[in-house]
Formats: structure tokens, sequence, C-alpha cells
RNA sequence: GGCCCCUUCGUCUAGUGGUUAGGAUCCCAGGUUUUCAUCCUGGUUACAGGAGUUCGAGUCUCCUAGGGGUCACCA
């Protein structure tokens, strides 16, 4: 039998890093074994749907790089096919009308939890047969099984049991009709020849109503993975300022889908001391049987780490295209290459890599005081001009050549190489740190490497 | 509150009865670097607590504590 998982948000907002650790988790256990990928809306709540949302995932899901199978399914537009399996069920006795008034319950619930119960539903019309009260509209509850236990043979968690009497006879179809989730779930998981369901463990006290809905239809229940979820660097529950947000928010912030995915693909699931995993190497690692029982905390520091590590290894040309979203355009420039190999290992994202650039692109218009103050005192101006003049009488070329330059100077003069290389630093940069001098002259050329010098003495001599 | 789940360095994790409890990140120190970053070397830090089973327990059992989830005509 050919594996199939599916992703199955809610169009009721964006992607967060939860539940694209989920997709990715589906997503690898599908592509592991061949199998197939489906991406489904669990659109059913007409009243709190939104288009946009929905964009934002696909958005996100192409943004990674998570490809799935077959067309996208949308529950909205399956409603009459669910509609049968309810009237089945009706048919056959094991779904029922329910004219409790909404308003009847709630009291109901309210009295229960004042008295220190759980807040259920009393069945009161499960075996009714007599007169329907008029003017309501009924809603259709199912009928749960009322002694026993419910097994969930979970791939994460293993064996769980839970009494059937903590499960009600809940809603399968509102008042106006449409079926609710729990009921299109299973439907849709058994309809879609789902094997495996990998999801959040919010939904692990859903799976005991679907399996009575697998149970009642007589439909064979996939294996279920419940993952825990991902807490922030507190350990407290993810919020929008911790990681909660948009994932394509990480995009903007200059990080590479690569590192992301490697970051939270090590989130709850490891493979011995692995901590880099390529896109294949994750395809043919991943076993869900390994994802670990415990909730994680979100660390930033990690998959900075990991971006920069992404970072170093991409290939110039990939990196001169992802820059251009960070108002860096190489592709044009001479000395690209130079330029990236000066400044690739000082950028943690895209975003700190193009200011990196950007320091050697463009003359500095601005120079940090405290660098400026130490590095122009004494004798620095004196001895830049002096530098200046050397490298407009012998033109050096190339990165030795401009060394060389700066070393004759400080044997000449008979200084440290810092009295000469921290005011030129300010000089070209205008910043204490940042790429090695050698590197940047050779990219700035004799000229512009003067006319730095000359500016910055204008500036802060 | 009922029910369910979870608990190894700050963080991500390895570990399936016998290990000096390993790796990664962070942090610190040293080296490399004219600076910074990278890179290399080294270091600090953990089995939530308590009983039990066993020759021996992070690993098995029970209890306690803490954290989380869930109890909708939301998904």
């Amino acid at each position: 039998m050919s594996t199939v998982t599916r992703f199955a948000p809610s169009p009721t907002g964006y992607l967060h890093i939860g539940g694209l650790r989920t997709a990715l988790f589906s997503w690898l256990t599908a592509r592991h074994h061949d199998g197939t990928f489906r991406l489904r809306i669990e659109d059913t709540d007409l009243s709190r749907n939104s288009s946009e949302a929905m964009a934002a995932i696909i958005r996100a899901f192409d943004w990674v790089g998570l490809n799935y199978d077959g067309e996208v399914v949308y529950q909205s537009q399956r409603f009459d096919l669910y509609r049968e399996y309810i009237d089945r069920l009706l048919d056959e006795g094991k779904a029922y009308r329910c004219y409790m008034p909404r308003e009847e319950l709630d009291t109901l619930r309210e009295a229960q939890m004042a008295r220190g119960e759980r807040p259920h539903y009393d069945g009161r019309y499960r075996d009714f047969t007599g007169t329907p009260p008029e003017g309501i509209d009924p809603v259709i509850r199912i009928k749960a099984p009322q002694e026993g236990t419910i097994v969930i043979d979970d791939g994460v968690k293993g064996r769980i049991e839970i009494a059937a009497d903590e499960v009600d006879d809940f809603i399968i179809a509102r008042s106006d009709g449409t079926p609710t989730y729990n009921f299109v779930v299973a439907i849709d998981d058994a309809l879609m020849e789902m094997t495996d369901v990998i999801r959040g463990d919010d939904h692990l006290y859903n799976t005991p109503k679907q399996l009575v809905i697998y149970e009642a239809l007589g439909l064979t229940p996939p294996r279920f993975y419940h993952v825990a979820m991902i807490n922030n660097e507190q350990g407290k529950k993810l919020s929008k300022r911790d990681g909660a947000t948009d994932v394509m928010e990480y995009k903007t912030q200059g990080f590479l889908p690569e590192a992301l995915l490697n970051f939270l693909v090590r989130l709850g699931w490891s493979h011995g001391d692995q901590e880099i995993f390529s896109l294949e190497e994750m395809i043919a690692l991943f076993d869900p049987k390994d994802i670990n029982k415990s909730a994680s905390s979100y660390n930033l520091d990690k998959l900075l780490w990991l971006n920069a590590h992404y970072i170093k290894a991409k290939p110039d040309a990939e990196l001169i295209e992802l820059l251009k979203a960070f108002d860096v355009d190489l592709s044009t420039h001479p000395k690209a290459t130079e330029i990236l190999t000066a400044t690739k290992e000082r950028g943690k994202t895209l975003v700190e890599l193009a200011e990196q650039i950007r320091l050697i692109t463009e003359a500095p218009t601005t120079y940090d005081e405290k660098a400026a103050k130490k590095a122009f005192k004494g004798e620095a101006v004196d001895i830049l001009k002096d530098f200046a003049f050397r490298l407009y009488k012998n033109q050096p070329k190339t990165q030795e050549t401009f060394h060389d330059e700066m070393q004759r100077l400080v044997q000449d003069r008979e200084i440290g190489f810092g009295k000469i290389g921290m005011p030129l630093r300010v000089s070209l940069l205008g910043s204490m740190t940042g790429a090695g001098m050698d590197e940047v002259m050779v990219i700035l050329g004799v000229e512009e490497t003067i006319a730095r010098i000359e500016k910055a003495i204008a500036a802060l001599a």
C-alpha cells in the first residue's frame, strides 16, 4: 500500500512554523516512501474563511519548496458528498436529530460546570421518537459509544486509552446543514486514502471522536502521529513575537528556506548526532516513528547558526539572485565574486550580508564615532596621506600587492600594523570591523580607495 | 475542575539496565586574523523530586511536583 499523507490547514490565518513543521514531517514521510502528499483546506466553517490566508499558505509552501500532489481539496466544495454520509448514518440509526436550542445547551453546560462536572451534552434526543418541537432547525449528532474505551494507537505517544463516556454525542452537522470539522476530517482522510496522519497533539482529543466516525461508517482509520507543540524560548506558548509569525516573514528577514527546514526538522526529531540535513538527507532518513514525545522550544540562535551555515555554502550566482530582494544587485558588478568571498562569512542573514556588501559598494557617509576617535589620532592623517600617495605611485592591482604596500609602509615608518590598519579601515568602511583591508582595496581599486581616504580625512581630521 | 500527554546541560537533542551521560547551539578562554566575522582547540552547565524492582536505573513500576493540551452548532 502506497503511503499517503496530507497537510490540512484551516484558512483562518497565515502559516506559522508549527504548521510548517507538521507539514514538513508529513511531506517527508510521503516522499520517503515515494508516496503522495496532499493539501486539503479545512474550510467547512463558511463564516471564518479567508482566501487571503489560503493564498498565503500556498505561497509559503512554494517558498520553502514543499510540493503537493494532485489538486488542492477544498472541503467547502464537498458538502454534497458529506451529506450522503450523514444521511446514511441517519438512515442506519447511528446518528440523530437533536432539537435542543443552543441557549438551553449553554445553560446546561454552565450548570454542570457550577457543579464541578465536565460540561457535556446529556443525550436527551438520542432515543427521541416523539414529535419534534416546532420552529427549530435541528443539529445532527452521532451516537457515540456509551461504555468501554476508545484506543488510539499513536505512532508517537504509544497506546492511549480514553473512556468512551468522555466522548459526547457530538455534532456532525450544524443546524444550517453544514458538516463539522471532526466529521469531515474522518470522511476525507478515509476517502483520500490517508495512511499516515501527522498533526499537532492539540488534535489528540479529536482522535477518539474521529475514530467514532470511522467505526460508524466501517472505514479504516489511518495511523496517527501526534506531534508535541513548539514553545517559545521561555517554554511558553508561541506568540507572534517569538516565532508564531507568518513563515513568509522569515523570507523578508533574510532566512534561507533550507535553513528554516533544517531547523524545524530538528525540533522533535533527530538522527543521532547529525545537525545538518539537506532535503535529500531528510527524505532518506526521516521516519515518523522517531518523532519525540515532548514539546520543544524555539531557539533563534540555532536558526541563525543554521542560516549562516547555508549562506556560506550557497553558490555565488544564487546568492546574487537572492540579494536583489535586499537592495543589493551584484549581477553586473565586475568584482561580484570578490565581494561575496569577502562578506559571505559575516552575515547570519541575507539582511546582514546585504549590509556588509553595501559597506563596500557604497562609500561611507557616516563614520562610527568611537572608531573614528580611536583611529584618527596622532599621526594617523599623515600616515593615511603617505599611504594614499604610495598607492597612487605604485598602482597595486592584486590583494598581494596592496598588502605589500601596507607592509612596506609600516616597515619604512617603523610603526605597528594597527597604525595604518585602523584609520584605513575607518576610512574605507566607516567602522572598525568588517572585511579584510586587502580584499576591500582590491575590490575598490586604487582610485576609489584614495577617494575614500581623502573623504575620511576631510570629514574626521 | 475531569480526562489525556509531557519532563536529560539555558535551548535542540543522543541514550532502549552496566557510558568518565555524547553531540549541537549559546556562553567563556586560547589559537588564527592588522580589526570583526569565519575557522580550529579547550572549558563551564543536565537525567524534576521521592519511593520501589534489580547485583546494578536517565533507562522498568508507582507516587508527588511542574508544564502543556482538551472538554464548541471553531478548526
